[in-house]
DNA sequence: TCAATAGTGTCTATTAGACAGTATACC
DNA sequence: GGTATACTGTCTAATAGACACTATTGA
């Protein structure tokens, strides 16, 4: 930016202006940075011959201090004066991981007023993918604890109603997440009025079991952008190690989306996105199946 | 939430560590909002019988202080300490259109250290999407002016390139904006990267003709969720009138997208989302067209 | 009558869903 | 041989692109 020779109101050029600019006149909120960090993990077989499961899993802390002191939140904290955001949301990642090449994208920001009980936050989501495989999780510095929890997402009711010129949707979702013996659940409403021209989308959490702060209503969202996602870009992949089977590949897209796909449509639609390998799998009380790779020629569309 | 009666590793309640929490311990960020306020408009008809065509224009303002004094930029201002990112958003958009019932959503949050040279300062850009009818501009306060600037996005150049394990892309985007006789523009440079399993979307401001701060890159963001929003979301009609013809509806979309449809595909396409009325244009001078309204009852997959 | 747009019909290509049918390992 | 998965073939339905064709007005 080059400086500026115009005078303003006050008689100032630029860099006189910035001189006597007090940033500390006015009292500012916190920004922090929370993580949704995803992977997808392998059940135990129940029997030699059937595949094992996959199961979508976020990591969460059990918070050692106050606030919300013993219940389990996304992992996150304060952006620094001195790093940019997402250099933040890059430090928390690697603090908690303990690896810096993964997939991460910007989700949302979260601005209400009263979401944490010290002072005033804001709290700007990122959700990183990260593949089972290069991981070695470790506590954070400031938990107790850090666990990978299975995510279930489910609508429990769905609601249409026509209103004075609109339509007001409304849908509950249940979210539970377990680890070990702990099982997390959370509530949450999501409401979408449309009045005219105006439309509203809102997340209200109506209980909240064992969830910090307003963290279930950030999960629900990145959960839906997460399957959403799914089916327009190749996000996917992140979550895969270097080679897979197709069979896993759809498996990973079952257990995200909640619902079973049809392998023909399933391998019509991916084949494009990957490449065949030359290897196949052992052992597997079975028909073979092939490994395949990412195709990094594959041109998805723009994103977001 | 409740109040915890754990005791931390200092023995103290949650009341009791809310009570000594010292918020003013270290620097904060300053957070503003910057608002891209965008609406449709018609132009001069070059001859009675021609339809006149539409024009996308976004909404900046001249800058009548440091820094960038003179250049011109997004609406928004900072976020107070007792309002929520939302409610500043809203504020600003009143303060700038005076209204109120419009659509608006988050976009994206831009945190690099240096994007403005009083302090630090993070900013959470929102798009509102406005007709041109229910709208009666007003400049803001700190403006010497405002205006609404006819947009235009431009792919100037287009790269894919193997690299070791992986791709890069590259898009350079031109963007003019233009408004009685000024003239702004900027060129941004959009990169992918994708290695192995990492993949990263930059963008970078190369030139900057006239447009304050790194907003050149905010709005090449907005452009393109717009557009992409366009084609699985109904939030053309934000920007319709109450009643609207399909080939105004159709220029809007083509304004947009910057590319031309056939009009037999839109329709079919549009046709669910709409309904008729029984009004017609008049004084064409051509064949009558029939005006159609918003269909409330159109379900759009649930966004984001 | 004709310029200019409004609106429809239909052929084709592509894609998603459904499901049956074949292939192949390991116990 | 039987079980469990891998993978293919094909019918159908739905949708998008292309384009020709008909309809309707005001000057």
């Amino acid at each position: 930016m080059k400086q500026n020779e115009l005078k303003n109101q006050d008689g100032l050029t630029e860099s006189e202006f910035l001189q006597q600019y007090d940033p500390s006149s006015y009292q500012r909120p916190s920004v922090t940075v929370d993580m949704l960090i995803f992977t997808v993990t392998d059940e135990e077989r129940a029997n030699y011959r059937k595949l094992s499961e996959k199961t979508l899993k976020l990591l969460l802390i059990k918070r050692g201090d106050h606030p919300d002191m013993g219940q389990w939140a996304l992992p996150g904290g304060f952006v620094r004066f001195k790093e940019s955001v997402e250099e933040a949301a890059l430090r928390e990642l690697r603090e908690e991981t303990n690896i810096d090449q993964v997939y991460m994208e910007q989700l949302y920001t979260w601005g209400d007023v009263n979401r944490d009980p010290r002072t005033r936050v804001i709290s700007c989501s990122y959700m990183a993918l990260v593949d089972r495989g290069s991981l070695n999780v470790q506590a954070g510095d400031d938990a107790v604890d850090a666990g990978w929890f299975g995510v279930e997402y489910e609508v429990v009711q769905e609601q249409r109603q026509l209103i004075a010129d609109g339509l007001r949707r409304e849908k509950l979702v249940k979210i539970t997440l377990s680890h070990e013996t702990v099982q997390l659940s959370a509530l949450v409403k999501l409401v979408e009025i449309r009045e005219g021209r105006v439309c509203k989308v809102e997340r209200e959490i109506l209980e909240s079991r064992g969830i910090g702060f307003d963290h279930a209503k950030i999960i629900e969202y990145a959960i839906e952008r997460l399957r959403n996602k799914l089916e327009y870009t190749d996000i996917v992949f992140n979550l895969m190690p270097e080679a897979f089977t197709l069979s896993e590949l759809q498996q990973v897209y079952e257990v995200i989306l909640g619902r079973p796909l049809l392998a023909a449509a399933f391998r019509r639609k991916i084949a494009p996105m990957v490449e065949e390998t030359k290897r196949f799998t052992k052992n597997a009380g079975h028909r073979p199946s092939r490994f395949y790779r990412f195709n990094p020629l594959w041109l998805s569309r723009e994103q977001e």
